[in-house]
DNA sequence: TTGTAGGCGTTATCAT
DNA sequence: ATGATAACGCCTACAA
């Protein structure tokens, strides 16, 4: 049975006039005659018509829907900003294609095609690879409507994303304006680290801008993104000669992974061992040493890069300069420093 | 400049031949020569040739994408169902669409409609109202695939997806087994808790089967999702008098909640209160006291109801009988129990 | 105020 | 083996 949809042509067929009449007076022209409209739209609801977008899209090269591509989604950061675009991009009239790259480029290069192939009027991308950004610049420079969830100092591409080189620098400072000497970190997790190494840099010039040495043996990297290897991953640090007595955590599970490993061997928090984490989740405020992290206004994030998204899309044709629009961090200390 | 994307005529322009033999050529037909195959793939990939999909769905009324709506996607366990389902039909040459009802009806009803419009050829779905599925049914009854990523015992209409009424109930049973008499429960926040009664279902028959008084006093319902709500919830429901001494939290974030309530308080657990909670989460399997929870295989989940939707893709004339497949959980018991 | 014709990019049918 | 024509549903000219 599966009954068809109704089209304008049905719509045209029963109240007797001419498609184009129909489309009109559905999209409201004062070309229709009052009469006319009223008729028509509802025969239109009578008969639960909804236009086919697709059918629009061919026509007016313009589908509605903007494409969100995160390099991973099991990230409660990026989860919130994945909410978020999506409810504000709603609001908008926009529905979200949605891919995960799982931090493969070749995925993320598949998922742009196919978007692109599906019309989407727009991209916002958390890039797998922070420092290879040349096939997303293209995007950009065929006009292409493109934002980067991330902050980039690159010129030729907008950028709206956390500055995780300055969260980490201010993280590390922290810890080093708390008497620290020998701080150690635990990177993001193998499986995200492939060029993105925004926060170890902000780690390394914190400790080098104060005048200590780096130490490559105090950097710990898990092998994913569970607490297990986090906890590995401490273990292992904490098992170099002069072991650290402070660890700047790069994101909050690995935090609390140390918290973990602290509680395990009868490690004082913050005496014995102070701990700082990345992304202020709820996860590492109650913990059971509440754990300094930073804060970023995810909400903030999502709804400024939308917006540029659709002011890109507003004027595409003149392509307007890029911009890079870090959203602030903040730290925020609590009793794990 | 926007270089005008390279199409069918195109390359038929460049190569002499017609648009549609161009077509079948890239198609791979048999019916076009073997040296006119070649040269037309080989002048496709020099014009760097997407094929417009856009166009194609209009012509094959099938647009090789799907929609996933969630109530919410800040859940763990909805991200991971979010994660593996756009993976798993990523293979299958299928985009996603996304959208998040947010709790509310309508933009449930808005999201299908948008998606419907945009000619999407399935709908994976968590309802917002496990109670309510006309609106659902009736997809079903139009011949549209349509599964609901929950466990319903509603006969007309496809579901794969947790048990979360027997989960409960496992759970519950647990803590009565182990001599609890009076056992409270965190109930799933308000913001979630329209119609999805399955998990206070659950704890209710437990409680009732072993012969105990249900007594609403001992069910209390945070606000929202942050464990602050959860804390307050777990307070409130210690401070009644013949308090409980044990607590099934119907979600790992409440868990944790209660977890740090007896942190604050100084109650000993499991000894003065036990906890379990729902979903295995990373974070309570390490939590300071590993807590009991009830497991999900969130993948397993995921492809089933995957593979559920394409068949009924596949056959959408015949239109098969309604399956419901709970996905089995499991308890896993730890310290907190 | 309304209707006709053409086209968006693709595929399917039917000729050649 | 290839090409011409129509169709998917809609919108924008232009004509009546």
């Amino acid at each position: 049975m599966g009954q068809r949809k109704t089209t304008l042509a049905d719509i045209a067929a029963k109240t007797g006039y001419g498609t184009n009449t129909v489309s009109l007076a559905l999209r409201g022209s004062t070309r229709i005659s009052q009469a006319a409209r009223d008729l028509i739209r509802s025969a239109a609801a009578e008969m639960d018509y909804v236009p086919n977008q697709i059918a629009q899209s061919l026509v007016l090269n313009r589908s509605n829907t903007i494409g969100l591509i995160l390099h991973e989604i099991t990230n409660p950061v990026l989860t919130s900003v994945a909410h978020m675009v999506q409810k504000t991009l709603g609001k908008h009239g926009y529905s979200v294609l949605f891919a995960s790259s799982n931090g493969d480029p070749e995925e993320e290069l598949r998922a742009i095609a196919a978007f692109r192939s599906r019309m989407v009027d727009g991209l916002l991308i958390y890039p797998i690879d922070h420092s290879k950004l040349d096939h997303l610049k293209a995007l950009r420079r065929n006009h292409f409507p493109t934002v980067l969830l991330i902050h980039t100092e690159a010129e030729d591409i907008d950028a709206v994303g956390i500055n995780e080189r300055q969260g980490a620098f201010d993280a590390t400072r922290h810890l080093i304006e708390r008497g620290h000497r020998r701080i150690g970190t635990l990177g993001p997790a193998f499986t995200a680290s492939i060029g993105n190494v925004g926060k170890l840099q902000g780690y390394r010039q914190a400790i080098e801008k104060a005048g200590l040495p780096y130490d490559p043996e105090l950097v710990a990297t898990p092998f994913d993104h569970s607490i297990e290897a986090g906890v590995r991953a401490i273990e292992q640090l904490m098992a170099v000669k002069n072991r650290p007595t402070a660890v700047f955590a790069t994101s909050d599970l690995t935090a609390l992974a140390a918290l973990r490993w602290a509680a395990k061997t009868g490690t004082k928090i913050p005496d014995e061992l102070a701990i700082v984490g990345f992304d202020d989740t709820d996860y590492v405020a109650h913990a059971s040493t509440p754990i300094s992290s930073i804060h970023n206004d995810v909400e903030q994030l999502a709804t400024a890069a939308v917006e540029r998204l659709l002011y890109l899309i507003d004027n595409k044709e003149t392509l307007p300069p890029a911009i890079s629009k870090p959203t602030p961090g903040a730290l925020i200390v609590r009793e794990s420093s």
